[in-house]
DNA sequence: TGTTTTTTAATAGTAATACTATTATATTTG
DNA sequence: CAAATATAATAGTATTACTATTAAAAAACA
């Protein structure tokens, strides 16, 4: 892991929570605990009261942080894509060629990080998992607008726009990129769900991970002039 | 409404009920009143209670039928690709040009069902609303691979490898027709939730649908030899 | 046709979940 | 050091998910 990164505190709505837990010890073992739980249950079975008794607390404790678990996973997804955020600005920071520093971009978004590598955050690996596995059932709900709203999605909007920039800086003229980096890193998660449960409806395998160039040779051959 | 497509009976794994609902008037209106319920509660607050009170009949009468609202969900959207199967089946069984038929294919796949034209089977838009906002929360769990082994997604994978089959035939040498269709049946689904609720993700709007035109060029430009 | 068997659906539950009101105990502040 | 505030535990309630049992209706058959 980079060193660089370890201290940069990232910055979550504070619609997500009650009492912000990075401010306690009692409520940064409730966030290690709520990824080792949703990751080990998933988020359906996942519940206070399991994290309660995973932590040695009481169900009542985690209701003073977290409103419900949804806004708990919102709040785990948010920190998942703040360090991507962070780690988008500084490895692309010092790219001048365009095409250069959208393959990065797309290395950054696509590919399962590297635990020896290129994992710059903590607990990346895990909160990977967790967005791949579960993300995807904090956004398409009913509250989507109110969330949207008060701004929870911002970060992950960024992240798209940010992307979106440089492809405009490569073609302006090609009429879909928010359509292409969204789906791309959507797209990018669930090839990777189905490649461990739904092999036919991928090419890519566990033992041969093939969606980063699915997604290069993809991305690429689309914003061509 | 095309006729000829109202009397065809879509099979659906018996995995997915305990009971056929389609063999009693009280299971055909537990269907009828589940679109609905899910359509407009969303699938977290769809309870089976209130499916009972909608219809007039007992929560115990609808698990007589259902193991559980996870299957009857899956049950939903068996029904919806079974449709789709069928029109992709009709409507691109006498295109001898690939190229064409592939046209077909990602018309029927992304476009979103005209209530006057193309509308092939009963309840079709509704269905595709569950779909876009209900479905992935049947695929997405701890459980798929229980599920997919007794054959749940089998049509599922079927209409993705119609397609897959139509891009071999266009281009042998394409490394990930698999991906670019699951990914283009998916993603099409999504960006329609996005242009509704997230639109910075997207450059579609409810007004002005580019989902199809997006993948329409998408598809063609990445299977180019 | 009348009796038995089977199917169907209602009643009446239980256990778990999601969430809250209240109180006790720390901790901080003036 | 007393008052105010923050924190967390106890002890609930309403709802949800699901089941065992029984009553009623329909089908089978003798």
């Amino acid at each position: 892991m980079n060193q660089a990164l370890n201290h940069i505190s990232i910055s979550i709505n504070s619609e997500l929570y009650l009492k912000d837990p990075h401010t306690s010890t009692l409520g940064i073992s409730m966030l290690g605990g709520a990824i080792v739980l949703i990751d080990k249950l998933g988020f359906e079975l996942f519940t206070f009261k399991k994290l309660a008794n995973e932590i040695n607390t009481t169900e009542a404790s985690i209701y003073r942080y977290f409103e419900n678990k949804h806004k708990l996973l919102l709040y785990l997804t948010n920190w998942y894509w703040g360090g991507i955020a962070t780690r988008l600005l500084f490895e692309t920071n010092n790219i001048s060629n365009p095409n250069e520093r959208l393959k990065k971009a797309i290395h950054i978004l696509t590919s399962f990080p590297d635990p020896n590598k290129d994992s710059l955050f903590k607990d990346e690996q895990i909160l990977k998992r967790i967005v791949i596995n579960e993300a995807i059932k904090g956004v398409i709900t009913k509250e989507v607008d109110q969330d949207n709203q008060v701004g929870i999605f911002s970060i992950y909007k960024d992240v798209v726009n940010s992307v979106v920039d440089i492809i405009v800086e490569i073609n302006p003229k090609y009429p879909f990129p928010n359509m292409l980096v969204s789906s791309m890193i959507e797209g990018s998660n669930q090839q990777r769900f189905f490649a461990e449960h739904l092999p036919r409806l991928t090419n890519s395998r566990k033992e041969e991970d093939l969606v980063e160039d699915f997604y290069m040779d993809l991305v690429f051959k689309t914003i061509k002039k």
